[in-house]
DNA sequence: CGTTAATATGAATCTAATTCATAATTCACA
DNA sequence: TGTGAATTATGAATTAGATTCATATTAACG
């Protein structure tokens, strides 16, 4: 037995206009055809479902049970298909979000909370997991946005620049360092250096600063949370370099002098990557473009 | 957005089996036809289902949407395909009866009891309103069975000969023609008549004895209740003619005398009328033959 | 990398749905 | 009842669309 979805819809078609002939209308199809149609309808289920020989047509017993279970299926069909109009338009969907930079959350926490005021119905989520191979998991469908400082050409993948931020030095104001007027990469030579546990390449102060100069610190202190760190500095353990976001946004900078790397200071961009196909939705539009705006509204 | 049975069924069978090529065996087609059919789902949707480029198959997490709705949906669809099997063999059904004749609750009772036992699945109701165009109503599929004593020529209906009866002359034992050794027509003539409240013609009485013979009785009293009919005959408030299966089975006849009509007996049949396309189902095949069963069982 | 297995694609083919033209029914009203 | 208008049914022709075939492309794994 083989019943599709349009065979209900014709079935339901004739019912709520009670001949085959007006039928037609809501169904854009020859009258004809709705006939061949029900014919084979009839043969499929192999019970009729139409009192013959009356009009307008009347519905057996078993017709009426067809209809409804008809008028279930259809709108459990036309709930799945407005499910998907929205999933497409961005109305509705996952947002989940993979950070490689570890100092994000400071930021990323914020715009969260405002995007949420959109967009309720997107499910959201951190992944911070996956730091690494982020954006292979944005490939897999794993997560949906990056945030990252390395764009690369990928296909398939967009790169979103959000703003442009400054890598400050920081140091105990009691630290040697704290009369210069800027900081250059030999300083570091002979400092403890207190980072987050991602690896040299993924930190602004290696990436930017000494890598290219070919210096090595004298030690490297990984610390996972940002508070943590800040504390270490201001109690003399050693120095750090974060983004100047982290530092508009803390409290507990009080102890600490800042400091530009070099003497125009270093700049860095941040990215947002997602899937090409993702990009016109309006959820991850709106993510953008809060995130786009954050930094001043977090300075204010 | 045109969605069909025979997608969600390709997806699924897609997602079981982890790769189109071992889809091809669940669904009977090469995996040229799934591709094809794949991509045009993707068309119509607009949402990507499957993570592209990963093998085996990995869901999105739309297509895991997708998956889990369209389980619920073939899952419904499935159960009404069951229910239209079952009809369709007569596991299960509704079967309406109308009578015709107004006696026949005393035996068919009985019988509807017995008939629960083997098909408690069908939907079993009597329509006494309908006395009259009974017929009518077996062709509009308001009812499904009929319980006549009079066969027609119908076009898709069908009359099954249920049993033979007598119909019988009773008097209280005082009355006059209780000393006869049997009943005319003309003995009719001055006696009040006892009968179930329906038209003349619909009475075995006038039917096979005083219509043919063109006499008149003295009265007619209309009674509902069988119980009723017998008690006033009892009290000799009148005559009165009834199957011999009531007088079996009742047991206020003990005031009453029992007589045939004509010497020879008079004999009439009574039918199952259905339509044709039912008379195969299984619980219509129950219960023309439990009925032409029922008289012995009830006299024993 | 190269080999194997799986998926995608375009053209050809085949199936099945729809239309067209028309016959057969039914209905309403005389 | 009969008659005309409307509706439904049907067969053949047409068309649309689904499936296959042959093959190119792409991933997976040693």
């Amino acid at each position: 037995m083989n019943i599709e979805l349009k065979h209900l819809r014709t079935i339901l078609a004739i019912h709520k206009t009670g001949s085959l002939q007006r039928a037609t209308e809501m169904l854009n199809m020859t009258q004809s055809a709705i006939s061949h149609q029900l014919r084979y309808i009839r043969e499929q289920i192999g019970v009729e479902l139409f009192v013959p020989e009356t009009r307008p047509l009347k519905l057996s017993p078993e017709g009426l049970e067809l209809i409804e279970a008809a008028e279930r299926i259809l709108s459990e069909v036309d709930k799945l298909k407005s499910r998907f109009v929205d999933l497409r338009s961005g109305q509705t969907g996952r947002m989940f979000i993979a950070i490689e930079c570890h100092a994000c959350f400071e930021w990323l926490f914020p715009v969260l909370n405002l995007f949420r005021d959109h967009h309720s119905n997107v499910d959201v989520d951190i992944k911070p997991g996956l730091a690494f191979k982020a954006i292979e998991a944005l490939q897999n469908e794993e997560v949906d946005l990056v945030i990252s400082a390395d764009p690369e050409e990928l296909a398939g993948i967009e790169f979103h620049e959000l703003f442009t931020y400054e890598p400050i030095f920081i140091a105990s104001r009691n630290h040697p360092l704290s009369k210069r007027p800027y900081i250059d990469a030999e300083d570091f030579a002979d400092q403890n250096i207190i980072t987050y546990p991602v690896p040299k390449e993924r930190l602004d102060l290696f990436n930017l600063l000494l890598l290219p100069a070919g210096i090595e610190p004298l030690s490297i202190r990984q610390i996972e949370l940002t508070s943590v760190i800040l504390l270490l500095v201001s109690a003399n353990k050693g120095v750090s370099v974060l983004p100047d976001w982290v530092l508009q946004s803390s409290r507990e900078t009080d102890h600490l002098t800042q400091k530009r790397l070099t003497k125009k200071g270093a700049r860095r961009k941040l990215y947002a990557a997602v899937r090409r196909r993702d990009s016109e939705k309006l959820y991850i539009k709106t993510f953008l473009s809060l995130s786009k705006n954050i930094l001043s509204r977090l300075s204010t």
